[in-house]
DNA sequence: CAAGTTGATATTGTATGCAAAATACGCAAT
DNA sequence: ATTGCGTATTTTGCATACAATATCAACTTG
């Protein structure tokens, strides 16, 4: 019953190659209206105008559509059938019980690397972490990525896809509001990576976990500032 | 002309007509490609046929290409700008790896269930854990919804939005093929209980967890009973 | 004057049409 | 037989058109 080996087994592209082309419309209409979520120009309850968006953006309402969906499923947009989307009333406890969400599968992420990582990777990541200090003049916010990205690196497919789903839902710029934030991320990432050099896996996870728990407050308090939640009611 | 030259392999969806009452007919879509995949009947690998699906569901492709964006955020489609859409290519391990995080999030669930839930839901808990025997006639898997959607009904919405993520992308029917789950999963909520009972944080965590890791050992070997990997063609 | 009703308007949900890209096919050349 | 290329067909992506439902305002009526 085995089936007789295909002559041309083709070897598998290997996995990093993806061209990555760029996704079509909704793309850009999610991005634009998650932009406008997350730094408070559409406040928790405000109506979702299909039109409006699409004139915008310039584009018609079938990419709209399809981003309204996206953006109801990150859980940015409430969709109530025939009386369209409104934006999520997200309240402070909610982006630290995201935050804490975020830290529970990092941590997970983390744990499988102070295992999984390759000692070239290890090197990169201390390299990189060197290179994480304030007022040098690097692109934190970039080198911050880089970090997170490379220990992200090990975890399997699904993990991946969930910690790239929960990044998405999340303001990815407070490092730029929240000032002395920059040097307690520096002490956090020591702590990782020390966890992780000593292939101490609970300790990597705990560390993460810890990490993105205080990222929560931080981002939070950063979203306060910008008067995210000023609005009572609508 | 080629009116029967379509060669229409999909299977036309069970009752579909009969609520017409619920969300808009992209749900109704997501539901029935969802369970095409989750059944074996669409193999990964497979290319989605936009018209195919509009045409075996009956509707457009409008609400197929919203159906089609929901899967793909669910992570049960890999979506190609411009070349289309086909079905994610699960692994066993990636199974794993899936019922891993649920295990995770449940956990986290579970812990502030053990604190947070009222005496009157600690009563209606053991009320349905007690009803939940094998062999008695009652509605297992009701039952076991009930009992999760009890302990998790503390969690914070965030937690919550996220639980309901990661239970859809998921075969919920498995009880009907695993023989011999029963009698173990009521062990486990056993264990969950007396954890909670106690007010025992880490034990409810550690005691979900537990459960959810043997939910996907046993979810894996189901999916492989139906041949889910039979990848050997393509 | 309040409350309910009814018609007009606006907005969503779905279907269809159309252009661009990708795939499949055929044939020639090496 | 395989590779390369040019063409035809299919399929996607977006725009537009149509239908259904909700929202709102004016009006009527108790």
């Amino acid at each position: 019953m085995t089936d007789q080996a295909k002559p041309s087994v083709l070897p598998v592209p290997a996995g990093v190659s993806a061209p990555r082309r760029r996704g079509g419309l909704a793309d850009d209409v999610a991005t634009y209206v998650r932009e406008l979520i997350l730094t408070g120009a559409l406040k928790p309850g405000s109506r979702i105008d299909q039109d409006a968006i699409g004139e915008a953006v310039g584009v018609s309402r079938s990419p709209v559509r399809e981003a309204i969906v996206v953006l109801g499923q990150e859980g940015l947009l409430e969709i109530l059938p025939r009386r369209g989307a409104m934006v999520a009333q997200l309240t402070r406890g909610d982006v630290i019980d995201h935050y804490e969400l975020f830290g529970l599968v990092s941590g997970r992420a983390a744990g499988i690397a102070a295992v999984d990582l390759s000692n070239e990777d290890r090197a990169d990541l201390k390299s990189i972490h060197e290179r994480f200090t304030p007022g040098s003049g690097a692109d934190m916010s970039a080198l911050n990525r880089e970090f997170h990205r490379m220990i992200n690196s090990t975890a399997p497919p699904r993990t991946k896809w969930l910690l790239r789903l929960l990044e998405k839902s999340v303001p990815s710029h407070y490092y730029e509001f929240a000032t002395g934030w920059d040097e307690t991320a520096v002490g956090h990432h020591q702590a990782i990576i020390e966890a992780i050099t000593n292939r101490d896996v609970d300790g990597a996870r705990r560390a993460m976990e810890h990490h993105l728990h205080e990222s929560g407050v931080v981002a939070a308090d950063a979203l306060e500032r910008q008067g995210f939640w000023s609005q009572d009611d609508l």
